[in-house]
DNA sequence: GGAATTGCTGGATACGTTTGCGCTCCCCTT
DNA sequence: AAGGGGAGCGCAAACGTATCCAGCAATTCC
């Protein structure tokens, strides 16, 4: 049987009210009571109930974040535990508790609403590729707090946190033409996929800043995968480009190969960078330039951001971009083992 | 404003008492009426709020699984995403919720009573536990219902959920005996968590079966990472060992480097086995014969021993034992491609 | 035909907390 | 000296649900 208010009001010979002001740290109560009530609640371990607290008070320090079980890169991808680990060291930092929703397509009916609309969760983190619409639109129609990774393509007035996919792809069009490079090809993600498309345009503002032409003939569209990144690079074998920006790491180790298989050397003939920064990356022959996102920072900016919609509702949207690392090993013949950046400062968009 | 019983009992033309009846199946409504108060339900997208349910009934659908984040595998290692995705899936075949909570140690004071005794968890999954664990003190010390992942080395009334650990570490053993190796090494886990523990007196009675003498310069603690599994291997090289059982995949293949660097060949020179097989093992060079535990299968099953551990509370306590099955690759020189067990029975040992 | 039983429903209470309101003091002003 | 105001505290009303109990009709039993 555990305490209650009330008991703790007995022991300590105050009231109720009195008791849970000490608790929620409410003021007009004597320092004397407040440290009196204290040292009960103390002595005895007293806990309050969650279920009543979120009755009468209608808060409850519990978040949810949903994750799609459908991902199949949970198992083999380091992503998601990093990920996960970040909410909860964000969650242990504000006083929150994170419940844990993998979205199996089999389950999804029925336990959509019953998680997110029972009055239990003060907000919910949607961490998705795939805009997954029937959560999505349950949460959207609802004054449920909550903040998508990833940006979303047509919604503009969710909260969002996203990496600086433009930035980040500038940039290491920059880096290529500061060590020389000119002819730069790109091979994209799928461009009516978020990532793909931020990506492209990354591209794009980076030939623009460089006063560099854009090449039809240097662009190619991928898939993400490392076979899709193979036939890309033989479409732009023809165009001859001295650098290659791969919207993605498995990509860019397809087009390795397909260089390789041409015969062309790399970083001498064409420099490749690719982007995530996967283990991998660092093991393929050269080593991989690449663009590193920290996930597990993501997970904790996104429990802050959170955090800060619940307390403040009206405060507007919120569109937070995390800034990336440009990783600079062999591949793309610059300096090895050098970053042009260390930190990851944050930027924020928004009003 | 979430709809309430009393909003679908206006609406159906019922009473509070008849709409929560039907709710949770209760007895004694007449068919038609409780198929007009479901149409209501169901009209409306009605969800009885988790909070007042939890204060009136005392139950809340929810279980906690606690992982400590102080196990820096969690990152690199399958392990815990497998194992937390089992567990909500389990969690979503038996309606339930799950609450994740990664004890970081410098949160761990604060957060152990308010997210285990706050009313909120209807019983918890402790999984990973070092020894002697204060979490583990404060469960015990409680009503709450809990089962372990990886049994408890002092106390037996606990419910706990393994892998047998000992059986398969000595069938490790004997299989690398049945190839012609004697000398035997092996790179445990950390001694103060039970599952390192565990394969190491599982390696001990391994040896003691096959006649072979424990030798102090054969047995070197890792960590279950990588780098931990690479220097103990150093360690272990003057010893000139001719076979090697780590306690994980993950300190095989940083065994696995050091034998590369020191110019040993695999299986020749020395023979290799880990425990997990992660997927990665069968990819490394050579394939890594290794136990295969189906971790996932551990989630599920222990959300269902738990829940019935919630139901009747007085069934006595629960000690199951999951079988494992040796899954035989290149690293140890045995036939290839031969699996000595396939299924993966359950035994239980209860009463 | 009256009494006992059963099927179905509504009223009322309890769960443990938060919080608005009102009541005492006591100090400060004029 | 009288009045105002604020600090400190308790009372009581919610919050939304489960469930015991009472009531009532219909049925069954003797």
């Amino acid at each position: 049987m555990p305490l209650t208010l009330e008991d703790i009001a007995r022991f300590s010979g105050f009231s109720r009210s009195t008791v849970s002001r000490v608790i929620n740290g409410g003021d007009y109560v004597k320092e004397e009571t407040r440290q009196r009530i204290l040292d009960v609640i103390h002595e005895h371990n007293f806990q309050p109930n969650l279920g009543a607290r979120s009755l009468a008070g209608g808060q409850t320090g519990v978040l949810g974040l949903v994750i799609p079980a459908a991902v199949s890169t949970i198992f083999t991808d380091p992503y998601f535990p990093q990920f996960i680990r970040g909410v909860s060291s964000g969650c242990n930092e504000h006083n929150y508790s994170m419940m844990l929703w993998l979205a199996e397509p089999e389950h999804e009916r029925r336990t959509m609403r019953e998680i997110l609309h029972n009055g239990l969760l003060d907000g919910v983190i949607v961490s998705s590729m795939i805009i997954s619409d029937p959560i999505f639109e349950s949460l959207h129609g609802s004054k449920m707090p909550f903040i998508l990774i990833g940006r979303h393509p047509t919604y503009e007035d969710v909260n969002y946190l996203d990496v600086d996919n433009i930035q980040s792809a500038s940039q290491a069009i920059r880096h290529l033409v500061s060590l020389g490079r000119r002819r730069i090809a790109t091979i994209t993600g799928p461009l009516n996929m978020i990532g793909g498309y931020d990506r492209y345009q990354g591209y794009l503002k980076g030939l623009e800043e460089q006063d560099l032409p854009l090449l039809p003939e240097l662009v190619a569209e991928g898939d993400f995968t490392e076979t899709g990144g193979y036939h890309a690079m033989l479409q732009l074998l023809d165009a001859h480009p001295d650098a290659i920006f791969a919207a993605s790491d498995m990509m860019a180790i397809g087009a390795l190969r397909a260089l390789r298989e041409a015969n062309l050397r790399v970083p001498e003939d064409v420099a490749v960078i690719g982007y995530d920064d996967v283990p991998l990356a660092n093991m393929t022959e050269p080593p991989l330039t690449t663009i590193r996102q920290s996930i597990q920072n993501m997970g904790t900016i996104a429990v802050k951001t959170l955090v800060e919609i619940i307390r403040n509702p009206n405060g507007g949207r919120q569109h937070i971009l995390v800034d990336t690392e440009l990783v600079i090993r062999e591949s793309c013949g610059g300096r090895s083992r050098a970053n042009l950046q260390n930190s990851l400062p944050i930027k924020t968009t928004g009003f």
